[in-house]
DNA sequence: CCTTGCTCCGCAAACGTTTGCGGAAGCAAG
DNA sequence: CTTGCTTCCGCAAACGTTTGCGGAGCAAGG
């Protein structure tokens, strides 16, 4: 348990005051070039790290910002944490990272801990039900930006996919190659993204002008569960779907596996559309169609926006928060393919 | 930015000293049973928080603790920071996530980095090069322990899997199958988890009275190109491995695929085994068989042994630091089939 | 020689806690 | 009434920085 030298210490070694060695390290010129440069090397020399609690203490900035999902074997929150972290990183912020398990609970214990950290700023895919808690962050001056879902409950500045278009051109898709009858697994709808990939699937059913059958819709969580359950429910069916459009990748899972059940074979018997992009569907025999909700650019962007409100010239919370949509583009591999109307 | 509510102002709403509040709402029975329980009551009717950075700079203690790892794509890599950030929370700890893309240079930075932090702790999967910088950080009283994969410079403690058990038994198994010429996908041999599985290979094999044969081991990194290239490599031979055992579940998408292209099917043709568990293995059909390399246990076992070093009862530095094996575990499913010997 | 202005640096006060030390009660015993 | 002990609390110092303010030194201008 050596001490840690401190800059009171380098301060000493180089027989001028605590202030000066502060400024000196600082390097604004405050001081003279050479005291500047003389400080320096001593400084490396004695191997002086600054301690960030007290810097933390003074000038009211710890550079730590908190990044809160629900898990990370979700592919879109796994790319999230990975980009969102080296983005900070290359910015000098440190990321501390929470998992609430889509958990209001958990979430709201969350948030309390960050702010007891005082994080610069803050990440978060919310449940939606802590909006108050998120708000008050932010009137405090704790900028904070949510992805993949909205707070309904509040106004804040939010980074989401554009899902009602990809759901969209993922139906128009298999509405061009002929389909008639398309088998829709989606998320609950008391999520946006739920909600959201349901209704582009009815408005491109509705420009080609074929009537929408709530009895070919499945929701349920994203799990290989939902996934397997609502294959099945819709290949009992009489007049089975030509076509299936899958969630996510946890679902699309279950849904490989109800088919490989009966046999059925991509893409010969049945076209699979899948939500969200992941290495291994590229990979996959056959490689599944995608239309890629663009995790990656939705890290990005709100890495960036969070960033840019941590900057000096701090923009004042906007009366009403802006809201950014990442575009969704349909990937097609080999998982689908035409059939007679 | 409204105001933080601090410590003096609630002493002052007690009209007691700040000492007294501190203590009271610390609540080691240092004031009267009756202030105590009015000192609560009085804090969070102002809502007051602790200043964490202000407590740490007296205490020299930040109920941080560092979380560094390769990536979070790989499942090992997953497991461990969920479960790690879990088991941390449990016990009032925060994780601060860094990934080092397995570059010993960003590992540097990342640890400098978190020194500067005073993180209490450090859970880390090392990539080696950085031993010295990892002693100091013990020496300093700060707890290291290492997991996934040993730092062979310096004498830390470690949790690992038991990789040459884990090879051993998957080998064994598929020469209890009646195989004779099993194809090895493995890690590169710079790393110990690389060697360890080819030693596990070579050793069932001896202990069966087969020959070693170089060339049915095809040594690469941990991705689905690898296992692509081992694929091919091995099924070009003339006299073709009846089974293959894959490296982990990255490579195995290339062996899938590999397979895919020559329709070689799955366990009819070949028998497939992979290591390392994910979910998808359990769901794809057929479900493929795996040695659990059991990133479960070792992600508690790490935080275990990390959280009871943080205890008060800190024990000193043993002089020789021991090393944890996370036994492996045979999960036998449908990719792995008897052949006539 | 005095003033002015500039450059560089030190003094000391903060930031919000924790904690050693000592003092003020209260009470019982001598 | 003094003494001694216990219980509870306040004073003040400390943790390691940053930063406003002012002072010393020096050069130039009047």
């Amino acid at each position: 348990m050596q001490t840690q030298v401190t800059l009171r210490d380098v301060a000493r070694a180089a027989k001028v005051s605590v202030s000066t060695a502060s400024r000196a390290l600082a390097g604004g010129g405050l001081t003279s070039k050479s005291t500047e440069a003389r400080l320096q090397r001593i400084a490396t020399e004695l191997g002086y790290r600054p301690n960030t609690l007290a810097r933390g203490l003074k000038t009211r900035t710890t550079r730590l910002v908190g990044l809160v999902v629900h898990n990370l074997t979700n592919a879109s929150f796994r790319v999230l944490a990975e980009v969102v972290q080296r983005r900070l990183r290359a910015e000098g912020y440190q990321a501390l990272l929470c998992i609430t398990a889509d958990d209001p609970e958990q979430e709201a214990v969350t948030i309390e801990t960050l702010t007891d950290q005082r994080v610069d700023g803050l990440i978060i895919c919310p449940t939606g039900r802590n909006g108050a808690l998120l708000a008050v962050l932010e009137a405090n001056g704790t900028p904070v930006t949510c992805v993949v879902r909205r707070d309904e409950t509040v106004e804040l500045e939010t980074v989401l996919a554009a899902d009602p278009e990809g759901a969209f051109a993922g139906t128009r898709h298999l509405l061009e190659l002929g389909h008639r009858r398309i088998g829709l697994i989606v998320g609950r709808q008391e999520t946006t993204s739920g909600r959201e990939r349901l209704s582009g699937y009815r408005r491109a059913l509705e420009e080609a002008g074929i009537p929408f059958d709530a009895s070919l819709v499945h929701a349920g969580r994203y799990e290989p569960e939902t996934g397997l359950a609502g294959c099945r429910q819709l290949l009992d069916r009489d007049d089975r779907p030509s076509a299936l459009f899958a969630a996510n990748h946890e679902s699309s899972l279950g849904v490989l596996r109800g088919l490989a059940e009966r046999n059925i074979v991509v893409p010969d018997d049945i076209s699979l559309l899948c939500y969200e992009d992941v290495p291994g569907f590229a990979w996959q025999r056959p490689a599944i169609s995608v239309v890629d909700s663009g995790a990656n650019a939705m890290a990005e962007l709100a890495a960036d926006r969070l960033l840019q409100r941590l900057r000096p010239g701090a923009a004042p919370p906007a009366a009403t928060a802006r809201e950014y949509r990442i575009g969704a583009r349909l990937i097609q591999r080999q998982s689908c393919r035409p059939v007679a109307p």
